[in-house]
RNA sequence: GGCGCAGUACCCAAGUGGUUAAGGGAACUGUCUGCAAAACAGUCAUUCGGCGGUUCAAAUCCGCCCCGCGCCUCCA
């Protein structure tokens, strides 16, 4: 079964092909950390994530490198104005001397709060995390390169790429340039030879951190990074290169130009660009202000619960942003774990299995079925929708086939490899407190051999005043934490 | 203006030429139960924004229209 993936290069779906056989080198446009990341970051990188382990799952060996921004304009604006003080509603400036390193701290800050939200949404870490900063030695010799080559030319201090001098230029984002020069939107800037020229290097003004270079002190404009640390990294060529849909335009198509103009090989083979998080119809963004951070998301719902809610629309579509889908999300969660713990206790509680029949067809299906959605582009949506076909086989055969231990494990371990795969884990959370349940759990049973039903009751809602449901069943009594 | 995305049940959503239009949530009914709860099961779109067209066959392709959104400026 071959994976076809959707290139937006071509604006295609194409059999996956990486360059070099069974390996897969893959570069995603990381944060900017100079605030908190809000569930369109989250979306982008579950998107990625998924993405990596369902390659890995397939048996290629990922090289994931992601980098951070962490020099730029709004780090530096943030530097200079920083929340002003409430009791005085004064501004404090910052003295310049002091920017570079108000910077790294404000990168600091939200980089380790960007790591903390992504840990709890399990998206596993890249195989390597670049920065900006640590690299500017190769974008001098990136922007050296393509000035020296007749791409890029100097005006007092600051460096331009000439993007006409770049005849492919538009064909990630389907521009034409005679087209953008007409459109209104394009800020003139008269030591530009052409509008749409964009920097490489920025001459630096009076205290900003800066790094010096053949054309003075300056640093880096915000898309060189990205060719020199993935060539770096990942070769010259290479297989994926991913990030939301709004980098499709300019930051991609820099990106290419810059790097091809240089290398004169073609640089990516895949694009991929996930969609957004939309509250209310509307783009979730910073400069709309409408825009939930993660951190404010987990003090309400379960991080896996929200992993759930961005899986379950495929990952190029808008997702829309609301309560109700995430309570929903929330009680699928706990759909799936469920069947997981039924399972086992289904298990637990067979003391003599019947003889084994072997593979069941329908399960066999399933997990056919889970697999093929994940290859037709990385259908999560799908995917999770043959999940819970795994849950209703499961529960009748919990109900059916009570005595065959073989089946009901196979089952499990087959719903368990794939929450896995989406990055959903199993592990069993049984605190020290499970005695003094399973003690109450056992009275309470006693109590209800004796028809003492006012007994059973109360130690009943006792226990659900501290979490814990109970479930009488057939085989048993089962008993889960109120989630 | 240019380029692009979307409209599928009460809500969310998969499906892009051909068996009964996945799946989740809600609702309703039932099973289990001492009673509950929980759990599970069943029911829930002759129809896919509208109108035409192509085809033996359309949610799926083509045309027009309506509605919503995104990018073209920093953005995941």
């Amino acid at each position: 079964m071959p994976l076809f993936v959707y290139n937006t290069l071509t604006r295609k779906k194409e059999e996956f092909k990486p360059l070099k056989d069974k390996e897969v080198r893959m570069y995603v446009c990381g944060v900017t950390p100079y605030d908190e990341a809000h569930l369109g970051h989250g979306r982008a990188y579950v998107t990625f994530d998924i993405v990596r382990r369902f390659l890995e799952y397939s048996g290629y060996k990922v090289t994931y490198v992601q980098n951070i921004t962490d020099i730029d304009d709004k780090i530096i604006n943030k530097s200079q104005h920083p929340t002003p003080n409430v009791q005085t509603n004064s501004k404090v400036q910052i003295p310049n001397a002091k920017l570079k390193e108000k910077c790294e701290e404000i990168v600091k800050k939200y980089f380790d709060s960007y790591l903390e939200v992504m840990e709890k949404l399990n998206v596993l870490n890249p195989t390597k995390y670049v920065k900006a900063t640590e690299h500017i030695q190769e974008m001098v010799d990136w922007i050296k390169g393509l000035v020296d080559k007749g791409f890029a030319y100097e005006v007092g201090g600051d460096v331009y790429f000439e993007v006409s001098k770049f005849k492919e230029y538009g064909k990630l984002s389907r521009r034409k340039l005679d087209e953008m020069k007409s459109g209104a939107r394009v800020k003139v800037d008269s030591r530009k030879r052409s509008p749409l020229d964009f920097s490489l290097w920025k001459a630096a003004k009076e205290g900003e951190p800066s790094w010096d270079s053949p054309w003075g002190k300056g640093r880096p404009g915000w898309h060189i990074e990205c060719s020199a640390m993935s060539t770096k990294y990942l070769g010259e060529s290479f297989d994926i290169h991913g990030g939301g849909l709004d980098l499709i335009f300019p930051h991609h198509e820099n990106e290419i130009a810059q790097t091809e103009a240089l290398t004169c090989k073609p640089w990516v083979k895949y694009w991929f660009h996930n969609g957004f998080v939309n509250v209310n119809k509307q783009k979730m963004s910073k400069s709309l202000g409408n825009f939930f951070t993660l951190k404010d998301i987990f003090k309400k719902y379960k991080p896996q619960a929200v992993r759930l809610f961005l899986l379950s629309t495929h990952y190029r579509g808008p997702i829309n942003f609301s309560d109700q889908q995430l309570k929903d999300a929330e009680k699928g969660l706990a759909r799936l774990y469920d069947t997981m713990d039924r399972l086992q206790f289904s298990i637990d509680s067979i003391e003599i299995s019947k003889e084994s029949h072997g593979l069941d067809p329908e399960l066999l299906k399933l997990d056919e079925d889970f697999i093929e959605a994940m290859n037709d582009d990385f259908n999560a949506a799908a995917a999770i929708g043959v999940l819970f076909e795994i849950v209703a086989f499961a529960n009748r055969i919990i109900e059916e086939k009570l005595n065959d231990k073989d089946i009901l494990s196979k089952t499990k371990k087959s719903l368990e490899s794939f929450l896995e795969l989406l990055g959903f884990s199993c592990e069993k959370k049984k605190a020290s407190l499970d005695e003094e349940i399973e003690k109450m759990i056992a009275e309470r049973e006693a109590a209800r051999k004796n028809k003492d039903f006012k007994t059973a009751d109360k130690i009943r809602d006792d226990l659900l005043k501290k979490g814990i449901i109970l479930e009488d069943t057939k085989q048993g009594v089962r008993w889960k934490r109120n989630a």
